[in-house]
RNA sequence: CGGGAUGUAGCGUAGCCCGGUUAUCGCGCCUGGUUUGGGACCAGGAGGUCGCAAGUUCGAAUCUUGCCAUCCCGACCA
C-alpha cells in the first residue's frame, strides 16, 4: 500500500491535495475546475449542513429553492454586484444541440436554437431572489422574510484548488428582508454570530470576527462581515461572510413596501453565506503528515473498532463483545463503525483510518478481553491507552469531547500565537515573510493604501475586527494617523 | 489568461533524447492457501484506447501540430 502523503514542510499545497485525494473526500473531475466530493467528503458536508441548517431554522429562518439561471436583464440590474461578477459567470446561450451533419455520431450546438436572452448561471442569488421578493412584499406585515437555501454555485474562476476555490461549489446563502435598517444589521450580525459559533464550537476552529474594507467588501453590500481563520501555514481564509446590503437591492428591482403610517419606503435586505470551502479550513487546520484530523462533532465517524483475533472462534468471541460495546456507544449518540473486514489486516487499518481522520480508533483482541479492556487511540495527539470495558461507551464520549475541545485549544494558540503587531514596513513585511499569520497594524482607511500594500506585500485586509481597541497611531505605510490596528495576511 | 512542468493498468513508475517482436517493474486487484496486537506471506492469474485527435512514416508510447486535464509560479478572485 502506497498512500504516501508529502509532508507538510516539504510542500504544503502538494500535502493538501495528497490529503483530499487519498483519505478520499474528494477527485478531480473531466470537467475543469470541478470536483467530485466523494461519499466521505459529502458525509463531512452533510453533517455540517444539518447542524447549520438547524443553527437557521432556530433562529427562524426556512429553507427555498430559487432557479440556477438568472435572466441577463436581472443580473445586471444592481450594477455594482453585477459588476462585481461579470469576469466569472458562466453564460447560457443556446438551448439544443444537433446531429453534426459533418461529423457522424458527434453534436454541435444549433444556430438555430439561439436564446434571445442569455441565461447567467448564479454566481450568488441576490438579482433573482430579490426580484421574486417584489412579488411577495407590499406591506410591512409580509417582513421580515427570513429564507435560506442551500444550492451549488458557478465562478468560473482561473485557477481552482479542490474545496477552496471551484468553478461550481456547493454553499448556502441566506436573504433576508427587513423594514428598519436597524433590523436588517442585526440580522447580519446575528447571522456572523451563527457561523461563528458553528465555526468555533463544531469545526474546533477559532475565528477572528470582523467587518471588511470598502475593498474587500461584497459588490452590492454596505457593510460585510467576515469570520477569518488562520490556516497551519500562516495564511489566511475568509470562511464565512454576512452582508448588510441596505437597500441596494430593494431599488434595484423596486422592492417597496408601506410601513405602519402607510408611507412606501424600500426594504432593508441582508444576504449570507458560507461553502464547501469550510472543508477545505478544516483539512488545513486540523490535519498532520498522516492524514485528516476530523473534530468528533462532524466526523462522519467517530469511532471505529478494529478486531484483532486469530480464526474463526477468537473472532466470534470478539464480535460478540464489539456488539454490545457498539449498542452502548450508540445509545449515546455516537457514530461507530466497526470494521471486521477480512480483506486488511489491522496494521493497514490503523494506517487507513488515520489518514481518514476518524477521531478515535479502538482495538479489540485476545489480550484485551482477558483483561476487560481495550486499546483506544486517539487521532489528535495519536496517543493510545488501554481502557476498561466497564463504562466503555462513558469513557469514549469524554474522549471525544476532549478531543474537540483538544482541537480547538490548539487551533487557537497556534492562532493566538499568530497575530503579531506590526509598527513599521520592515516589521510588517518580515513577519509576514518569516511568521506569517496575521499582522496587527494600523492603516490610513484609504483604499489605495490598501491597494499598495497589497502591491508590495501580497496580503490583504482581512478585516477589522469587532470591538477592536482604540489606539492611536500611523498608517504602516504612509504614515497617516490611524485609531486602529486592522488584520493583515496573505490569504486563500 | 501568461510562464513552467506533467499525463504509460486503480496508484506509483521504466522505456521517449536515438521510431522497429508480445510496453518494464513495484503496490493494489482476482483465485487458492497460510495469516491477523502498526500498512503480512507463498503460489497462480487477470488487467493497457501509452491523456485525446490529426499528421509524418513501411512502422509511433517514442517525432510534429492542435486540443483536454492536473500541478507550480503569476494575473484574477466576496
Amino acid at each position: 500500500m502506497s498512500k504516501e502523503i508529502t509532508s507538510r514542510a516539504q510542500d504544503y499545497s502538494q500535502w493538501y491535495n495528497d490529503l483530499i485525494l487519498k483519505s478520499g473526500l474528494a477527485d478531480y473531475s473531466a470537467v475543469r475546475g470541478c470536483m467530485v466530493i466523494k461519499p466521505y467528503g459529502f458525509a463531512l458536508w452533510e453533517n455540517m449542513r444539518d447542524v447549520l441548517d438547524k443553527m437557521f431554522k432556530d433562529t427562524g429562518h426556512v429553507n427555498a429553492y430559487f432557479p440556477l439561471f438568472v435572466p441577463k436583464s436581472l443580473f445586471e440590474a444592481e450594477e455594482k454586484n453585477a459588476e462585481g461578477f461579470a469576469k466569472e459567470c458562466a453564460v447560457v446561450t443556446h438551448y439544443r444541440l444537433k446531429a453534426d451533419p459533418n461529423n457522424k455520431g458527434k453534436l454541435i450546438v444549433d444556430p438555430e436554437a439561439k436564446l434571445e436572452e442569455e441565461l447567467v448561471v448564479r454566481p450568488t442569488s441576490e438579482a433573482i431572489i430579490w426580484n421574486t421578493y417584489k412579488t411577495w412584499i407590499q406591506s410591512y406585515r409580509d417582513l421580515p422574510i427570513l429564507v435560506n437555501q442551500w444550492a451549488n454555485v458557478v465562478r468560473w474562476e482561473m485557477r481552482t484548488r479542490l474545496f477552496l476555490r471551484t468553478a461550481e461549489f456547493l454553499w448556502q446563502e441566506g436573504h433576508t428582508a427587513h423594514a428598519t435598517a436597524e433590523e436588517a444589521i442585526v440580522e447580519t450580525k446575528k447571522m456572523l454570530d451563527v457561523y461563528a459559533d458553528f465555526v468555533e464550537n463544531w469545526m474546533a476552529l477559532p475565528v477572528v470576527k470582523g467587518v471588511k474594507s470598502p475593498n474587500e467588501r461584497f459588490a452590492g453590500a454596505e457593510d460585510t462581515y467576515c469570520i477569518e481563520a488562520l490556516m497551519q501555514d500562516g495564511k489566511a481564509l475568509q470562511a464565512g461572510t454576512s452582508h448588510f446590503l441596505g437597500q441596494n437591492f430593494a431599488k434595484a428591482f423596486d422592492v417597496k413596501f408601506s410601513d405602519k403610517e402607510n408611507k412606501l419606503d424600500y426594504v432593508w435586505a441582508t444576504s449570507w453565506g458560507v461553502s464547501t470551502r469550510l472543508i477545505g479550513a478544516l483539512v488545513m487546520a486540523h490535519s498532520d503528515d498522516n492524514g485528516l484530523v476530523l473534530p468528533p462533532k462532524i466526523a462522519p465517524v467517530q469511532v471505529v473498532i478494529v478486531p484483532i483475533y486469530r480464526g474463526e472462534e477468537q473472532k466470534q468471541v470478539i464480535d460478540a463483545k464489539v456488539q454490545e460495546l457498539v449498542k452502548q456507544l450508540k445509545a449515546l449518540g455516537i457514530t461507530v463503525k466497526y470494521d471486521d473486514s477480512d480483506n486488511a489486516r489491522p496494521g493497514w487499518k490503523f494506517a487507513e483510518y488515520e489518514l481518514k481522520g476518524v477521531p478515535v480508533r479502538v482495538a479489540l483482541g485476545p489480550k484485551d478481553l482477558e483483561n476487560n479492556v481495550a486499546e483506544v487511540a486517539r487521532r489528535d495527539t495519536k496517543e493510545k491507552s488501554s481502557v476498561s470495558l466497564d463504562g466503555f461507551a462513558q469513557h469514549i464520549q469524554q474522549l471525544l469531547e476532549d478531543i474537540q475541545q483538544n482541537l480547538f485549544n490548539r487551533a487557537k494558540s497556534y492562532r493566538d500565537e499568530h497575530i503579531t503587531p506590526a509598527n513599521t514596513w520592515d516589521e510588517f513585511v518580515q513577519t509576514l515573510d518569516t511568521k506569517g499569520g496575521f499582522v496587527a497594524a494600523h492603516w490610513d482607511g484609504t483604499p489605495e493604501t490598501e491597494e499598495k500594500i497589497k502591491e508590495l506585500s501580497k496580503a490583504t485586509i482581512r478585516c477589522i475586527p469587532l470591538n477592536n481597541t482604540e489606539e492611536a497611531g500611523a498608517c504602516i505605510l504612509t504614515g497617516k494617523p490611524s485609531s486602529q490596528r486592522v488584520l493583515f495576511a496573505r490569504a486563500y
